[in-house]
DNA sequence: CTTCGATAACGAGTATTTTCATAGGTGATA
DNA sequence: TATCACCTATGAAAATACTCGTTATCGAAG
């Protein structure tokens, strides 16, 4: 899951992401509206957290943009006061959610897991696929009923999967979406075999099928 | 599914190709308009990813030829500024679509495959022909509902078969579109015959008629 | 200091693609 | 219809490309 912060007071910038990526997602930021719009046209995100007072420019600009290009992740709009005004705008051009500053860091992430759950698995937060079960408030894995330990990518990985179960997922998309900004420096993305390999192990020792089909020179499949 | 990319900017060429590529599109490139219409007169494309702005002329110039030949590939055209004229220009000449740049490269992708197949299968991501399924986003192929494997070059000749269906179509044709520029230093096509071989085998060992008929001299029609 | 997870490196194991040799067809021409 | 030149099909083997599993390294967290 990966999310941009368009914020530009530095220490609020900082602690949402400390926190954020402590719940598990991965996250970049962004601090004006310009450094903003490049992010966007370049990488792709699950979730906007979009600050509306920005030194060159108007937050629901950005939101403007993001709509434009019809990308679909969830927006979430952070504001100093809480203008009925802005908001009311920030709802109409399709943001999602939002928070009047100051605002709890708790509070933040439980919005933004709603947005990210709404966007992959349709609003609920347990998601079901054969015998295999994921909580996406605890992250936590169960095969059968029963609770199996995964690393962090790992259960990055299986979510990626399952929220796209069925397609054919170029190494490339994965590594994107669990990895980050893999383009830059890529000349290597062989250390996903040992992801891919940890993963299935586990799975199918906790007794659940191989659901990951390899699509030789392509990626993977998640499939029943 | 052959792509020209015309960009002279070489770092975000070599993304859109290394992005597109690993989605299953063969692509080429140009980085000057002089390059772009001598492959253009050579080559046979399915669709063009245009920059307007290019050292040595306008983008639009390009389609205004590629139009002008009559060829019949969809086209995007990406441009730096948003300009509602060029916009208007673009579609008033005959593209498909407009991105501004920077973009995402997920949403180029996203119209690319919408352009494909609106060519190609008229918006479907599943194209049937007779007991033969493809399923555009799996890569995968059903004979009479039976998922059969193939490989990734018997999968690209059968979706270029079935979107050419009732055509004849060239051997050099084949190799262009599924082998790309392989052609410029290919001895011979040899091979081609191989793959045939084994894309029939497996279509008819799955219970399908052998819709691959050989047109003598010349190469094959894929036809009921 | 120890443990754990993430990544790198590499050889072994597979799947795929190409080559090659050979056999079988086709169509033009006489 | 016989012949010839050329095109296509086939099976097996070689070459290549890709993936896997093991082990090693490194750094961060506890």
């Amino acid at each position: 899951m990966k999310i941009l912060v368009i914020e530009d007071e530095k220490e609020l910038r900082k602690s949402v992401i400390t926190y954020l990526s402590a719940e598990g997602y991965l996250c970049e930021s962004a601090g004006s509206t310009k450094e903003a719009i490049e992010k966007i046209g370049v990488y792709d995100y699950d979730c906007f957290i979009v600050d509306i007072m920005l030194p060159d420019g108007n937050g629901l600009d950005i939101i403007k943009e993001i709509k434009a290009k019809g990308i679909e992740g969830g927006v979430i709009i952070v504001s100093a006061k809480n203008s009925l005004e802005d908001r009311i705008v920030g709802l109409e051009i399709g943001s999602d959610d939002y928070l009047v500053k100051p605002f709890h860091l708790s509070e933040l992430n439980a919005r933004v897991k709603s947005i990210v759950r709404r966007r992959n698995f349709a609003g609920s937060n347990q998601v079901v696929f054969n015998e295999i079960t994921l909580n996406l408030d605890s992250r936590e894995v169960l095969v059968n009923g029963k609770p199996i330990n995964l690393t962090g990518k790992e259960y990055d990985i299986l979510v990626y999967f399952i929220s796209n179960k069925g397609r054919v997922i170029p190494k490339d998309s994965l590594a994107e979406h669990v990895w980050g900004d893999y383009m830059d420096n890529a000349d290597s993305l062989d250390f996903i075999y040992t992801h891919i390999k940890n993963t299935r192990k586990k799975l199918i020792d906790a007794g659940a099928h191989d659901y990951i089909k390899t699509v030789y020179g392509i990626g993977y499949k998640f499939t029943a």
